[in-house]
DNA sequence: TTGAAAGCGTTACCAA
DNA sequence: TTGGTAACGCTTTCAA
């Protein structure tokens, strides 16, 4: 018995093999010229409103849509933004991620990932960044690619670092104000009663780590306060913090723990309740940096310092969206101020 | 006082305004054809082994690259895979995105983000995929899209769907066996002497949800347990599920609950100890689905049924990275069978 | 405002 | 194996 056939709004010639209708094609059925179609679906073109109404109208009943593709080759644009990232782990990227590319999309251009894997072949994984002729590069890795690296695989491409401050690059930088943010801590610290701190590194010589820790630093020493001793984590990581939270206080008495972010805290956090045998707070304070989501859940409720993620997304986005080209001839470092958030890993 | 020059290795022609060398432009200073550039950069094809040499060799030293969008154009072929993706806040996405855009790119495929917000208008959002032609797509979105949005969205173009069923459409589905895995939670339960189970729901109309379910259900009541009480926690978060746990206790008396993901089961767990006044696993036993990062930490040390993330991978990108075309023709759903883990939340 | 035609930078076919 | 040349599907002058 023959099947039904469900014509699945086949309101024009039938597709064949899979090659999508042309401008061209277009305006021959509608016997327009094809500039004319161009123009229909060019904003702001010059031509006749009805004409181009009429042009939209039948381009939808047949389901046609301009070829992207084709359109970048000829405006040498390609409304694809390049995001470089290398850790998706800490869910501080996601979620940046995540705003980043709603917003992006919301002016019409995409983002197209570039996963570096750390340890392969760097060159290798970035040329693909090269060839792809984005119309500026975003960088949300706060490790691995050097600043050179990155001078090559943008290459005379707008680009621009989040998270992650270079001096004397031709990119723009854009980051929370690290080193206030770890002043606010040690004085919070300092505020609740704390005299004897310590701070938990995440990779030592990468920039963020840097600034938090010199403010921490400088901080606590004004303040007259005792920096009791510093662990160097590693890499920030759950496991990372929890081993060095463990190591700190081994033997040495401390009243209050700054972790350079939150992942490594939280892990800090458990650790020194079901393996230190520590109360927080009562026993000893714990202090993040980033405010993602986990350390707002009712188990953690970690003291931190909130990143202004939306703040951060709203100006890459304008950056990127309009003068792609003042990415380049003025490289600046903007500095976005966070906030501190105060919850039970610092208070009763 | 004049600044200093720092020539950075201007190896050849000054690049003036930021335009890229062009194949014809280097075959023009070769004295070769264009053709025969084109040729030194594809593998495989016609060309003297010297010649090839001598063109990639020069290619290197004025730093050429082929410019991708114009073999897009010629070639019908962009080598970007569009990925679909809604939620990237339940961590067993970016797990996924993670390694499934650097397994795409070890085999020259990138990754082009769409990232679909609920509530906003789907269509507009989706029209860049169609536009930006790309050679497959891979959607990682539960929810939100319907299967006839979806086919409009993809419009003939290969597709994949992950952690997704839908039958009847012409795209393959791959996913783990989830009702399998629901009755192996079944099974563990009852080994560990459960008699009264509760099943949360995450989105109870998603296919992932109603598998699990199922399998769940349909276990318990072959093996004669009771289902005290089932709650739909209305989406997969941390939140909702502190908020089923604690409705599920209240009054009723349940031995075991079993959260349809891993983030419900961690909120769970979480308010069953800290307001629910429960030890776990002691009064009553906790599972989820997924296990993703957290579910390992010595803090939660949830068992959980095991999504095998690199099976889907790998069969992902083996189908897109060949046969796409057969995604098309021969669409088919694919199992892919996780594994029980066994930890602290329903043992002791 | 409209149409014709010249690019955009490749790939691919056809001769040589 | 090589070079010449026609696509690929759009944008953008340049005339009309």
């Amino acid at each position: 018995m023959a099947k039904e056939i469900s014509k699945p709004q086949a309101t024009s010639a039938d597709t064949g093999g899979r090659r999508a209708t042309t401008a061209r094609e277009l305006a021959k059925m509608l016997g327009v010229s094809q500039s004319a179609v161009s123009r229909a679906f060019t904003p702001g073109a010059s031509i006749a409103a009805p004409l181009r109404e009429r042009i939209l109208k039948f381009a939808a009943e047949i389901d046609y849509q301009p070829n992207a593709i084709a359109s970048m080759l000829s405006k040498s644009r390609t409304n694809i933004i390049g995001i470089v990232v290398s850790d998706m782990r800490n869910p501080f990227y996601p979620a940046l991620i995540e705003r980043l590319s709603r917003a992006l999309q919301r002016i019409g251009l995409q983002s197209l990932l570039f996963n570096i894997a750390p340890g392969t072949n760097l060159e290798e994984q970035l040329t693909a960044l090269r060839r792809y002729n984005v119309d500026a590069v975003i960088v949300i890795s706060a490790t691995i690619l050097s600043g050179q690296t990155l001078s090559w695989a943008t290459e005379g491409r707008p680009a621009i670092l989040i998270n992650r401050v270079i001096e004397d690059i031709n990119m723009s930088c854009i980051a929370c104000n690290n080193s206030e943010g770890a002043s606010a801590i040690a004085e919070h610290f300092y505020e609740r009663g704390h005299k004897r701190v310590a701070y938990v590194a995440g990779l030592s010589h990468t920039t963020t780590n840097r600034e938090r820790q010199y403010g921490f630093i400088t901080r606590v020493a004004e303040l007259g306060m005792t920096l009791t001793s510093q662990a160097d984590a590693g890499e920030y990581s759950y496991e990372a913090g929890r081993r060095a939270a463990l190591e700190i206080i081994k033997g040495k008495s401390v009243d209050a723990i700054f972790f350079a972010n939150d992942l490594l805290a939280i892990g800090g956090l458990d650790a020194l309740r079901e393996e230190g045998g520590c109360r927080v707070p009562e026993d000893i304070a714990v202090a993040g940096f980033d405010d993602i989501a986990m350390a707002a859940w009712p188990h953690y409720n970690l003291t931190t310092f909130s990143q202004p993620i939306d703040d951060i997304v709203r100006v890459v986005v304008e950056k990127v969206g309009s003068n792609t080209m003042q990415l380049l001839e003025q490289p600046e470092i903007i500095r976005l101020s966070g906030e501190l958030v105060k919850r039970k890993t610092t208070g009763l």
